[in-house]
DNA sequence: AGAAATTTGTCCGTATGTATC
DNA sequence: AGATACATACGGACAAATTTC
């Protein structure tokens, strides 16, 4: 029985399935869906199917997936929301400059670069981010910088 | 609108772009190409005919592919001595997405991106680059995961 | 610390049905 | 009618990250 696809393809129900799921709790946010191979038993198709399904839900942002983990249900964020985030859309930072960088602003790599970085966004979801690099021509031309390692990121 | 080839088949231009962003370095030597899913969104076909323009580019000795991993871009650079020509001044590529560009976008580290460089010079001397990341998601904004791409089922 | 099992990622080849030029 | 392309689906195999033993 391959592929009468008339009415639903059978990727988009299993995917709506699983979002019925998710949304009612079956399968807690934050919790594992089951492996894929789990879910090809389940659903009696083959493993592209089910991934089929699965991509759709992560593309809807209804899940994301790690390599050798699996897939996670994810919480859904209210967009409605009071905006708590204090997440600035410009920063600036200092950062040793990889090798590209430092062959274009002809330094060392390692030298300390200032970059501003801002963040642009469309419904909420990033849609851009910006990276200006620029020397920091403290008032002269070589000083050493062996201390400070400015810290990167810090990511959760 | 689905196969309007006018002059060539899908699957030449789309090897010819790829061609292109090999020699051009966007896609550098000995890095692995998108893979076909990722391809099929960006191009917006069918997987079929991204196996059709990887075949092409096989055959044409830019790329191996090794089952399970994915298909490398090969170097065969023999262009002319003359240096690079002049820098260009804004180059197209795709990188990895680092922790934190990884958490703005809301994607997996190492995620490709694309990533925009401009570089402007003063006397010279470069003053700034400013580096734009963007997904490269298909230009396709949301949509939840019950309509990818409009063909309205209609009864048979 | 190391080996095995899980799980996702990717590619391969094939197949069917639909649609358009 | 034939070539091109699309969408869907199957099954198999290898690769790589993670977890478990």
């Amino acid at each position: 029985m391959p592929t009468p696809h008339y009415g639903q393809p059978r990727y988009r129900t299993i995917a709506d399935e699983l979002k019925e799921r998710i949304e009612r709790g079956v399968i807690p946010p934050g919790t594992l869906l089951p492996a894929e191979s789990t879910l090809t038993a389940e659903f009696r198709v083959a493993r592209g199917t089910i991934r089929q399904a699965i991509a759709a839900l992560r593309e809807a942002g209804f899940v994301t997936t790690e390599h050798g983990r699996g897939t996670y249900a994810r919480l859904l964020r209210n967009e409605a929301g009071p905006n708590k985030q204090s997440e600035p859309k410009a920063r600036l930072r200092q950062v040793a400059a990889d090798p590209e960088l430092a062959s274009l602003f002809d330094v060392e790599v390692g030298t300390m670069l200032i970059e501003q970085e801002r963040v642009t966004r469309a419904n909420g979801a990033v849609e851009k981010v910006v990276r200006t690099y620029r020397l920091l021509r403290a008032s002269q031309g070589e000083f050493d910088c062996s201390s400070s390692t400015s810290p990167p990121p810090s990511g959760p």
